[in-house]
DNA sequence: GCTTGTGCTGGAGTGCACTCCAGCACCTAT
DNA sequence: ATAGGTGCTGGAGTGCACTCCAGCACAAGC
């Protein structure tokens, strides 16, 4: 698959497919014969997988640690596991501040809502 | 309140108090007799509100346009209520992700542990 | 009255995650 | 055979959100 294509189906552009290669979270990928990248269709999992963790916010840093251990195989697991398992608690963290803000919002939302309803009311008593 | 008991009390640091008064996400407090920030006790309650803006996602543009639109007063009401009702929505949006990514962390890591238990017993078993 | 601490300003520097560009090669359709 | 499209490399530039610094003023304790 060349470039362009895995741009469209990913989102992700050219530019950036690019440069996740260059710092090592996407695996060099042979190339055809003109010189040109030739992507085997699993990079679409991975890249997936990427945006996943990246929308979750894993940083970029954490993100190409990772992909190096997965490149190294098997033996890396245990490693991969632990990595998993700390962004999954900072996720859980995320939610608690998602949810408290969330109620917060909706207090906030009502709150304003009432004094708008406040405000016209004063200027059509008028 | 001096700038560094705000820090202290704000988890934020002496240069940012002072950055997002710069950008106008804090109103400039009156000063002292030797020209330091006197900050009143307020500011806590609205640095905490960004704080929590800022952990789910707000970017600075739109968290300045909400303090100053809430510098102007209460006419502005309406239009702050639509930016939290948006925020709002992104936030959801978050949480979906947040929870099929916890979900997925789930099962990758059930099944790391699976390998690492099969690679325990490769060696156990010889 | 001098040292230490705290604060001030304006401006430069940093780290992250891209994004863009020049200058070139190759492939395809007319 | 030539024009347009796609891709390549190396390196520069961007936007965001801080963070640091020099050089100075004021204050408080010894």
């Amino acid at each position: 698959m060349r470039i362009s294509q895995v741009a469209a189906k990913t989102g992700l552009s050219i530019d950036t497919l690019r440069f996740y290669e260059k710092i090592g979270l996407i695996e060099p990928p042979p190339r055809d014969g003109a010189g040109r990248r030739d992507y085997p269709e699993e990079v679409l999992g991975w890249i997936r997988f990427l945006a996943q963790l990246n929308a979750t916010g894993m940083k970029q840093a954490d993100r190409v640690r990772y992909a190096r251990l997965r490149a190294e195989g098997a033996a890396t697991v245990p490693e991969r596991r632990r990595m998993l398992e700390a962004h999954r608690s900072h996720m859980q963290a995320q939610m608690q501040a998602l949810e408290e803000t969330l109620a917060l919002m909706d207090r906030k939302v009502a709150l304003y809502r009432d004094m708008e309803h406040k405000l016209t009311q004063e200027s059509t008593d008028v």
